[in-house]
DNA sequence: TAAGGTACTCACCTTTTGGTAAGTTATGGG
DNA sequence: CCCATAACTTACCAAAAGGTGAGTACCTTA
């Protein structure tokens, strides 16, 4: 309401549209499937933002923490065992002083970097369209 | 460690890149910017499961609800709320009863779930690997 | 001797998110 | 008269996410 939301046509030729993958064809996820979890981990609020920051190349500690903006050491830590455990993102600590540690997209890290940029991008462009419609 | 994590090569040639927009170049996106909050909407828990359900088409509440399975009603109704003031669901009432009421996405919401669908697809698709390859 | 640098962990607390169960609405059918 | 139905709302509580500030390790430099 306030702003011209126009219905998108239900009957589009099917090639047209995103397709879905067997198995949850009719857009249903079973309740306990491995897929919630996996896309719990890579949509959550800072693993997109860790994610896309290493999608730029391997970077420190010190260095994510500043591009994510606003995260905590904490969930820094945190963000990056479950990533680095899910085989996204790697790992490599030189055994010096001070200590000086590495992270950076695995292959298949790297993948899931090319379909999480897209949906940034399209969420930084919208971004003001979509919360200025708003009554 | 325990999988065969191979890091990918920092220094791809630009163009095989996925490209992030001028202003978050760097990856930096800010704190209070407004994408943060547009990216949590889309990229939450239930956002997600409800675009994907409405990606296949027109669907009532009760259809939603069975779909995004082990949603409860009170997380569907907050969930759509937030996806219509954004403007990517378009709510239809009928004034009859027992209620009748339609759901269906935007074209802005239709253009999102074009890169949802795939990310979701990924997952999907590498769920078990990942679980797995978990020591 | 003391401070500084880097990458963490830990304990404690607050905030947000989410679940449960009940209530609401208005009408048509038994 | 009363129940069923669909799409909700509300109050209350539990669980999960997240922040804060302190502590740790060890070597180097001043």
């Amino acid at each position: 309401m306030g702003m011209e939301a126009t219905a998108w046509p239900t009957n589009l030729p099917e090639d047209l549209r995103a397709h879905l993958p067997e198995g949850l064809a009719d857009g249903v996820f079973p309740a306990g499937c491995p897929s919630r979890t996996v896309l719990d981990h890579i949509t959550s609020k800072w693993g997109v933002l860790i994610l896309l920051a290493l999608s730029e190349g391997e970077q420190r500690w010190s260095e994510l923490r500043r591009r994510a903006e606003g995260i905590s050491e904490k969930m820094l830590a945190q963000t990056l065992k479950t990533l680095e455990r899910d085989g996204l993102v790697l790992r490599k600590a030189q055994p010096v002083i001070p200590p000086r540690v590495d992270y950076s997209l695995t292959e298949r890290g790297y993948e899931l970097s090319g379909l999480l940029v897209p949906l940034v991008t399209w969420a930084y462009n919208n971004a003001d369209d979509i919360l200025n419609g708003q009554r």
